[in-house]
Formats: C-alpha cells, structure tokens, sequence
DNA sequence: TTGAGTAGTCATATTTTTCTGACTTATTGT
DNA sequence: ACAATAAGTCAGAAAAATATGACTACTCAA
C-alpha cells in the first residue's frame, strides 16, 4: 500500500518513478528475456533457476501494472499465459541501449 | 553444447547495474537538484525536509561511486564539501528526459 | 489413478534497506 | 567560554523487499 509519503515524493521527482518501472529483483532480467520471446511463468522459472516463484509472480505483475508488458492468454490445453512487451515496453528499449552506451 | 530452447541468463544483465546508478532512496532527488546547482550536505537536508542523514550519506557516496557526481571540496572556513554533476552525470540527463517523454 | 505440466497464492522466515538519535572534529560568531 | 554551523559516522531499531515451502486448481498422458 503507498503511503502518503510516498505519493508526494513520487510526484515531485518524476525520474523517482520511472525507475520503479524496472527496479525490483528480476524485473530488469525479465524485460531483457521478454525482448527476444513472449515469457510465461513456469519457462521464467527454469531461464532464471535462482530466482523463486513469488518474486517472478511480482515481478510479472509490477511490470504489467508499469504498462512494459502485456498479459495473454494462450488457448493451449493446460491454458498458457504469457507476458510480450507493450509498445511503451518497445519505446523503452533504445533508451536503455543509450544509456548502456555510455558506461 | 546442447541446443537450448531454454536460455539460463542468470548472471549478466547490463540494465541492472545501469539502474543502480539513480536506484536507491533519495538519490533520484539528488541528481534532480544537481542539475540545478551544486548540492551540500547540510542544504539537503533542509531541502528534503522528509530524509535523514545516513540515507543522504550513502546516496552522495554512492551517486559518486557511479560516477554521476564529483566531489569538490570548497575553501571556506568552514570547508564546504559540494559534488557537481560528472561529464557522464550530465549525459544522462537527456536520456532520462526521453524516458519521462513517453509516461 | 497417478504423475507431471500449466500458473499461480499464501503465511511465514530471512535478508536488505532505511530510519533514529547520539556522537565526532573542526571553525565561526557572541 | 559557549552555541551554532560545517560534514559527516556509528550502533541499534524499524520497515521493506525477497525467499521458502506448502498449497490450490486445472489438463493431459500413461
């Protein structure tokens, strides 16, 4: 739950949320491996084998909330949901490539 | 080497470590007021009214340790210790303008 | 019917981050 | 001499993030 606090800060520093988009275990590795296919829970489990079940359950949720990736229901028998990225996702990704640039 | 549908990227990922830079309480506000004018210890304390000492400590050290800041010690009695935006601190800058442009 | 795959949730630890208040060392002003 | 400002440091407490293991509910194949 955000705190009163909280909603101040966000709102007088506007890259402090920005960077809540990918902050947090796992989000950044995920949008990384979401560039190259749809990801769906159980593959994320055995692509990032350190990493546990609620983390990536956060993890896919905050990044849907942030609007990076969009839920999808596959109709495959058992039903498959998997993750692809938004166009904001898309938009996001040669910003991030500057800045990998200038390191 | 076996044909792996399913990639391990356990280790490297470049938007990790990229992300600490501004990751971390505080510091997004800091480089924020960077951009305005040096930043002071004490003075950032009076300007984020809401933050404590040891959490602006950690984000000049670490906003220095990656290379945003320069530290610069200013000869007034008493010693004015400022830290000004790095040439890389100020490359960012656009960057993160571009990330707050599609919000 | 049993076992394995799908995608999770939940309560409870454990770990990491942040906060609090006392303390330091040096200089200036009254 | 004493209070105020500079820039911090430190130990312990509180809060937040992350990890663990058990559990749910559905479908498929043997």
């Amino acid at each position: 739950m955000t705190t009163q606090k909280e909603e101040l800060i966000a709102e007088s520093c506007p890259i402090e949320g920005l960077l809540k988009m990918l902050s947090g275990k796992w989000k950044p590795q995920i949008f990384q491996l979401a560039q190259e296919q749809p990801v769906r829970f159980n593959r994320l489990l055995r692509q990032l084998p350190e990493a546990n079940k609620q983390s990536i359950a956060v993890a896919l949720k905050e990044l849907e909330e942030a609007g990076l990736l969009v839920k999808n229901v596959v109709q495959l028998k058992p039903l498959h949901i998997e993750y692809v990225l938004s166009e904001k996702g898309i938009l996001v990704i040669p910003i991030f490539r500057q800045l990998e640039g200038l390191v």
